[in-house]
DNA sequence: AAACCGGGGCG
DNA sequence: CGCCCAGGTTT
């Protein structure tokens, strides 16, 4: 006897047909290079923020050799305003490495396609399944809300055990009987656009849904409480105190991070623990009072894993020292300017909040 | 304020 | 592997 046929995919084909997103900008053309840009610009980014983006990004950048012979800040430039921007760091070191190895184009291998700074198991497979039609599962946070409701799976789906589990059932669900490679494509894209419009996190349509006859979730009552949250666990916190300086020209004072650690080789402002060690770099880089500073409002910012308060201080008009001038790691950029670079958001909001005064 | 999220990196 | 880190938006 044979099994009885997972109709999983054949009804989310069908519902693809009828309530997908066929008009996304990567879908036409649905060229490895295009495939990819979109999903790592979806990685974090909802459809309707990266539509623009991805639109003037290829009009910049048509082809993935245009990508890799652009410089990193002309890359960040097109990026700047989407944030993530060890995304833009990645696509472009990646795209180098492709005309290195793969004679300019993406390689139409799994491994190495991992092998790429910036894809993982679902980039990697979301890309061969789009691009090519080659029958490889994806589990982006759309399809493991779907699979944790309609297998009814318990535990944080980023727990290792249970992101093994929903590997498991991603892959067989995959169509038992080949598709064509277009058709292989829509799946792919049918389970992130079901995920995303319908199998929502509040507030699902399950009236609507075509696979509620089957899913564990909804027959158990278990719906609102799948998929489980992450466990919680106190923010540490801490402070910095961030060096706001402007010249007699209206331009502001930008260091470049270190290629490590927070906001990598990002554009900021300076910045220091304590006052002792704001000063000493003030006395080193910059002539005035210390002391003058006008202190603006606290920004608070939380990442996932600690809360950061850092406290504006504002000088203005200030000259550098003879020995400070436009480097590798420090700048003056006009007000302007500001647009084209890859700033830290809260940084970001801090500046164009002034600007517009 | 808290949840969310795919990949990097390290032991 | 298993575990933690890194950002910036959505809710």
């Amino acid at each position: 006897m044979s099994a009885a046929p997972d109709t999983f995919a054949q009804r989310l084909l069908d519902w693809f047909d009828h309530s997908g997103r066929h008009d996304l900008p990567w879908q036409h053309p649905r060229t490895p290079y295009r495939v990819w840009l979109g999903e790592i610009m979806l990685q974090q980014t909802q459809v309707k923020t990266v539509m623009p983006y991805f639109e003037r990004f290829v009009g910049v950048f048509p082809t993935l050799p245009d990508l890799a012979k652009a410089s990193l800040d002309e890359v960040l430039a097109q990026w700047s305003g989407l944030g993530y921007y060890a995304r833009a760091r990645n696509l472009h070191l990646a795209a180098r490495r492709c005309v290195e190895l793969h004679g300019g184009d993406l390689p139409r291998d799994y491994d190495a396609l991992l092998a790429l700074p910036g894809i993982g198991r679902s980039t990697a497979g979301a890309i061969l399944a789009q691009a090519w039609g080659d029958r490889f599962a994806i589990l982006d946070g759309n399809v493991k809300r779907v699979l944790t409701r309609f297998h009814g799976i318990a535990g944080w789906p980023n727990a290792p055990v249970v992101e093994k589990e929903l590997w498991a059932f991603a892959q067989a669900h995959l169509p038992g009987t080949p598709l064509s490679p277009s058709r292989m494509a829509d799946y792919t894209q049918a389970q992130m656009d079901f995920g995303a419009t319908l199998c929502t996190r509040q507030n699902p349509a399950c009236m609507l849904c075509v696979l509620h006859s089957d899913c564990v979730a909804l027959n158990e009552g278990r719906v609102e409480e799948l998929p489980t949250s992450r466990p919680g666990k106190p923010l540490p916190e801490r402070a910095a105190l961030i060096l706001l300086a402007e010249n007699p020209a209206g331009e502001i004072l930008l260091q470049r991070r270190p290629p490590t650690g927070i906001w990598a080789s990002l554009w900021s402002l300076p910045e220091a623990e304590t006052h002792e060690q704001a000063r000493a770099w003030f006395s080193t880089h910059l002539q005035g009072d210390y002391d003058h500073a006008e202190a603006l409002a606290e920004i608070p910012h939380t990442f996932t894993h600690y809360r950061l308060r850092m406290h504006p201080l504002r000088w203005r008009t200030l000259a550098a020292r003879d020995a400070v001038r436009d480097n590798d790691d420090l700048r003056w950029v006009a007000p302007t300017d500001l647009v084209s670079l890859g700033l830290p958001a809260p940084i970001r909001k801090l500046l164009g909040g002034l600007l517009e005064k």
